[in-house]
DNA sequence: GTGACCTCTTTTTTT
DNA sequence: AAGAGGTCAC
C-alpha cells in the first residue's frame, strides 16, 4: 500500500502529512476520520518515527484494536504492535501498574467497577448512620466521581467553601466525610475505581517529575480520538504528557459530544487552540457515509444548537430516500413496525440482517423490539445493558479470583466470605469491618490475625473464618504454578459454587451454571490469545496471569466482546454505544418527549443541546435510510404512560421527511381517530399534543424533584440494568440435527433445542465429551451441516 | 445465622 | 416488571 496518500481528499491528506506540532482535526460525521488517523500513524512510522514513541488514545478498546490492525496491514504487524494504543483507562491502568508503588498501591491493585463503588459507599453511609434516602449511594458516588474528574481531592474539597456550601444546601453536609472515607477505604483495599485510573495518573505525573519526564520522552507523538468527550482529568494528562514535544494531534467533533453526564467537557475541544502554540486546524467536512438527504436533515437539526465550532458538512452522495417517520399506538406496535420494515427491506433490497440497526435512548426500550424481531425470526444482537461480567454468578467467581490477586480487596471479600454460605453472618462481618477501620487494616489482615484481636466472635465462627483464610491462601499458592484457567477451575471446584447454583431449582439457575462454564471458556480463550500473540517472532511477554485477565475484564466495553465477524444479525443498542458506527438502515425509536429528549435533560439549555447532539449522532449513523418512530403510549415503571412526539421531529426540516401512514387494523384506526385526534387528517396532526387524559404516575414522581440547579448532582449512575435477558447473540439458525463446531468441545450434533431468545439452549452430543447443554448466546457454534 | 416473604425503588446515557 | 433490601420466624 504505497499509494495510500492518493486515497485521501485534500483536507485529509494535509492532516496526514502535518508531522509535528499541535493540531486539531475537526472531523464531521462520516468524514473518514478513522482513515485519517490510521494513515497518519502509518505515515509517521514510514517517516521513521519509532512505533514505541507513539501514543494513541481511543474511545473504545475495539477502536484501538481495529486501528492497530489496519496500521499493521500498512507497515507490518510486528511494528504496529509496539504502538501504545487503547482507551485512557486501559493505557493508564497499565502505566499505573508499573508505577503503583510510588503511590502506595500494590502492583496488582484491583479495579473497582461501578457496582463495587456503590456497595462501598452504601456501606460507608450505613456505618456513618446517615439517612440513606437523603444520601442516595448512587448520587453520592456520582458527586464524588465529578469531584475526581475535576481533580478535586478531598483536601481540595475542604478548601472550597463553594462546593461545601452546595452540598449543605442540598441537605448533604457530610459528603466530604463520605468522600474521605471512600478514598481511604479504596486505598486500604488496594483498589482504584474508574475515575482513580485518571486521577491517580495525574497524581503520579504531578508528584514525580522524573516519572513525568520519562513518559514525556517516550510519547513523542500523541493522538487523541473523540477529543470532544474527554473530561478535565484526561485533558490534564494529555497536556502534561504532550508538554515537552508538543506533538499533539486531537481529533473530534463538537457536534458529537454526548458524554457530559460522565464529566466530558466540551470546552476541551472548543478551547484547544488556546492551549497550544501555533495550532494547525484541519476540517474534514465532506461526508462519505450518508445520502445528502440524511446529511442535510442532520445539519438542519444540529443548527439549532448555539455552542459549536464553525463548519459545514456536505456530501457528494446522491439524494437518496427521505427520512421516514412512523407513528404507532404502542411500543409493541412500534416494535412490530420495525420488524416488519426490516423484513420488507431485506426482501426488496436483498439485504443481510447486519445492514440494520435499531437505536434507542434507554436500554429498557430494547424489550419490545426484541419481541417483535423474535416473532419475525430475524436474528438480532443486543449490545450493552447488563454485561456478562456484571451478572451475580460471574461476579462471585471473579471475586474469588480478585481475592487471590489482592486479598485486601474489600468488596470482593464481602461478596464471597459467606458465599457459598459458611455460617458467617452480617454481625460477624460488621465486627470485622469495625476492627478493620479501627486498626486501619484490611479485613483480610484482621482475619489473618484473628487470634490477636479481641473481637467477641465465638470460637465456632472464628474457626470458619480461619478456614476461609486458609482456603484463599491455598488458592494463592495454586496461582503461582497454574495459569488463570486452571486456577479458576480449581476455585470453582473447591468452593463448590456449581453445586450451590444447582441447588436452586428456579429455571434461571440452569443458565447460571452455564454462565459459569462459559466464564471458564472465556478465560481459556483469553490465555490462548495471549499465547498465540508473538506469531511473527516479536518478543512479547506472554502474561497469562490472573491479574491481567481481571484487568481486561474490568475495562472491557460492551462493544469489545466481539463475536464472529461474519455474524449476521440486526444490531440493537443505545445511541451512545452507536457512536462511531455506521449502518445502511437505521431505525431510531422512541422519539417522544421525556424519553428522547430525556426527562432528566430538559432543564437547561446545555443539557438539551447534548440531547440534540445525541439525536444528531443517531441520524448520522445511517448510510442509506433512516426511520424515526414514536408511540402514543408506552409502559414505564410497569405503568402505561401517554407520550407526545419529540420536539426533535419538528426540528428536522419538513422537506427531508416522509410521513408514513400507519398500517393498523380498522378498529385501532378508529381508536386513534376518535379517541385521540378526532377527525383531523393524520399528517396534520402529528405534533398536536394528545388530549390530557388521566396520566397515571405515582404522586411523588409527578415531576422529577426540582432540586435547585446549584445543588443538582449529575445523573445518578445506573447500576441495575433492567433485563438480563437476551444479552448477546441470539442465533435462530440452529436446528435439531445440525452438526456444529464448538471452540472447546469440537464437533457435535444438535440433539434438542429449548427456550427462546437468549435463553435458547441446545443439547449437543459432542464427539469428545458427550452430551452437553449450551446456551446459544454464549456457545460459539459454527454450523457445519 | 438462614431463608421465606414482603415492600420499595427503579430508567438516561458508560469507561 | 423485576431486582434489591428489609423484616420476621425459625
Amino acid at each position: 500500500m504505497t499509494n495510500y496518500l492518493d486515497q485521501l481528499n485534500e483536507a485529509q491528506r494535509e492532516a496526514v502529512l502535518q508531522k509535528n506540532g499541535a493540531m486539531i482535526i475537526i472531523a464531521g460525521a462520516g468524514s473518514g476520520k478513522t482513515r485519517v488517523l490510521t494513515y497518519r500513524i502509518a505515515h509517521l512510522m514510514k517517516q521513521g518515527v519509532d512505533s514505541f514513541s507513539i501514543l494513541a488514545l481511543t474511545f473504545t478498546n475495539k477502536a484501538a484494536r481495529e486501528m492497530k490492525d489496519r496500521i499493521g496491514k500498512m507497515v507490518g504487524h510486528s511494528e504496529a504492535k509496539n504502538l501504545w494504543m487503547g482507551t485512557f483507562h486501559s493505557v493508564f491502568a497499565r502505566i499505573l501498574r508499573s508505577e503503583a508503588d510510588k503511590l502506595g498501591f500494590p502492583k496488582n491493585f484491583t479495579i473497582y467497577d461501578t457496582q463495587d463503588s456503590v456497595r462501598l459507599i452504601s456501606a460507608i453511609i450505613k456505618e456513618m448512620q446517615l439517612d440513606k434516602d437523603r444520601y442516595k449511594p448512587k448520587q453520592v458516588l456520582s458527586r464524588i466521581s465529578s469531584f475526581k474528574n475535576s481533580l478535586i481531592t478531598v483536601k481540595a474539597y475542604y478548601n472550597n467553601s463553594e462546593l461545601q456550601e452546595t452540598d449543605k444546601m442540598a441537605n448533604r453536609p457530610r459528603i466530604g466525610e463520605i468522600y474521605q472515607q471512600y478514598v481511604d477505604r479504596c486505598f486500604k483495599a488496594g483498589a482504584m475505581d474508574f475515575d482513580d485510573l485518571l486521577l491517580r495518573t495525574n497524581e503520579l505525573l504531578t508528584r514525580f517529575p522524573d516519572v513525568l519526564a520519562k513518559y514525556q520522552d517516550r510519547f513523542r507523538y500523541i493522538l487523541v480520538d473523540e477529543y470532544q468527550d474527554t473530561n478535565h482529568s484526561q485533558y490534564l494528562i494529555v497536556r502534561a504528557l504532550a508538554d515537552k514535544f508538543q506533538n499533539i494531534c486531537v481529533v473530534g467533533d463538537d457536534s458529537q459530544s454526548i458524554y457530559a453526564f460522565r464529566g466530558a467537557n466540551i470546552q476541551n475541544i472548543l478551547n484547544f487552540q488556546r492551549d497550544y502554540e501555533d495550532v494547525k486546524i484541519f476540517k474534514l467536512e465532506q461526508n462519505y457515509r450518508s445520502t445528502s438527504n440524511i446529511v442535510e436533515a442532520a445539519n438542519s437539526v444540529i443548527d439549532k444548537n448555539k455552542t459549536k465550532l464553525d463548519k459545514e458538512i456536505w456530501t457528494d452522495n446522491s439524494k437518496g430516500e427521505k427520512i421516514k417517520v412512523m407513528r404507532t399506538l404502542s411500543e409493541g406496535e412500534e416494535g412490530r413496525f420495525v420488524a416488519n420494515s426490516i423484513f420488507e427491506n431485506k426482501m426488496n433490497h436483498q439485504l443481510k440482517n447486519r445492514s440494520f440497526a435499531v437505536l434507542y435512548r434507554t436500554n429498557a426500550q430494547s424489550r419490545a423490539i426484541e419481541d417483535a424481531l423474535r416473532k419475525k425470526d430475524i436474528a438480532y444482537r443486543i449490545y450493552g445493558g447488563l454485561s456478562f461480567y456484571q451478572r451475580k454468578e460471574i461476579k462471585d467467581v471473579l471475586s474469588y479470583l480478585r481475592l487471590i490477586v489482592n486479598p485486601n480487596d474489600e468488596e470482593a471479600l464481602k461478596r464471597v466470605i459467606n458465599y457459598p454460605a459458611r455460617g458467617v453472618g452480617q454481625t460477624t462481618i460488621e465486627k470485622l469491618s469495625v476492627a478493620a477501620n479501627h486498626y486501619k487494616k484490611s479485613i483480610f489482615e484482621i482475619l489473618e490475625n484473628i487470634d490477636k484481636v479481641d473481637l467477641k466472635i465465638n470460637s465456632g465462627t472464628k474457626l470458619k473464618l480461619q478456614n476461609f483464610v486458609t482456603m484463599i491462601k491455598s488458592f494463592q499458592i495454586e496461582a503461582q504454578i497454574k495459569n488463570a484457567f486452571e486456577v479458576a477451575d480449581f476455585v470453582i471446584k473447591q468452593t463448590k459454587i456449581i453445586k450451590e447454583l444447582e441447588k436452586d431449582s428456579a429455571p434461571e439457575a440452569v443458565s447460571k451454571v452455564e454462565n459459569v462454564q462459559e466464564l471458564l471458556n472465556g478465560i481459556k480463550d483469553f490465555i490462548d490469545e495471549q499465547n498465540e500473540e508473538p506469531e511473527d517472532g516479536t518478543e512479547r511477554k506472554t502474561d497469562t496471569s490472573l491479574a491481567f485477565f481481571l484487568e481486561d475484564v474490568a475495562l472491557a466495553t460492551d462493544l469489545d466482546n466481539e463475536k464472529d465477524k461474519n455474524e449476521d444479525s440486526v444490531s440493537l443498542m443505545t445511541i451512545h454505544l452507536a457512536k462511531g458506527l455506521e449502518f445502511e438502515y437505521v431505525y431510531i425509536v422512541g422519539l417522544e418527549e421525556n424519553l428522547f429528549p430525556s426527562a432528566m435533560s430538559m432543564n437547561t439549555r446545555s443539557e438539551l443541546e447534548e440531547e440534540r447532539r445525541l439525536f444528531y449522532v443517531a441520524l448520522t449513523r445511517a448510510e442509506k435510510q433512516a426511520y424515526l418512530s414514536y408511540a402514543h403510549s408506552r409502559y414505564r415503571w410497569g405503568k402505561l404512560v401517554d407520550c407526545e412526539p419529540s420536539r426533535f421531529l419538528e426540528e428536522i426540516d419538513d422537506k427531508y421527511i416522509d410521513f408514513m401512514t400507519p398500517k393498523v387494523s380498522p378498529n385501532i384506526n378508529k381508536f386513534i381517530n376518535e379517541d385521540i385526534f378526532g377527525d383531523v387528517p393524520q399528517d396534520k396532526v402529528r405534533f398536536k399534543k394528545p388530549v390530557q387524559r388521566a396520566i397515571i404516575k405515582p404522586k411523588s414522581k409527578q415531576k422529577p424533584k426540582t432540586v435547585p440547579k446549584t445543588i443538582q448532582i449529575s445523573a445518578p449512575k445506573n447500576l441495575k440494568k433492567v433485563s438480563n435477558l437476551n444479552q448477546n447473540l441470539f442465533d435462530s439458525n440452529i436446528t435439531v440435527g445440525n452438526v456444529v463446531q464448538h471452540s472447546k468441545f469440537g464437533k457435535g450434533e444438535v440433539v434438542s433445542l429449548e427456550g427462546v431468545g437468549s435463553n435458547k439452549k441446545a443439547e449437543i452430543n459432542f464427539d469428545s465429551v458427550g452430551n452437553k447443554k449450551l446456551l446459544l448466546q454464549f456457545a460459539k457454534l459454527k454450523i457445519l451441516g
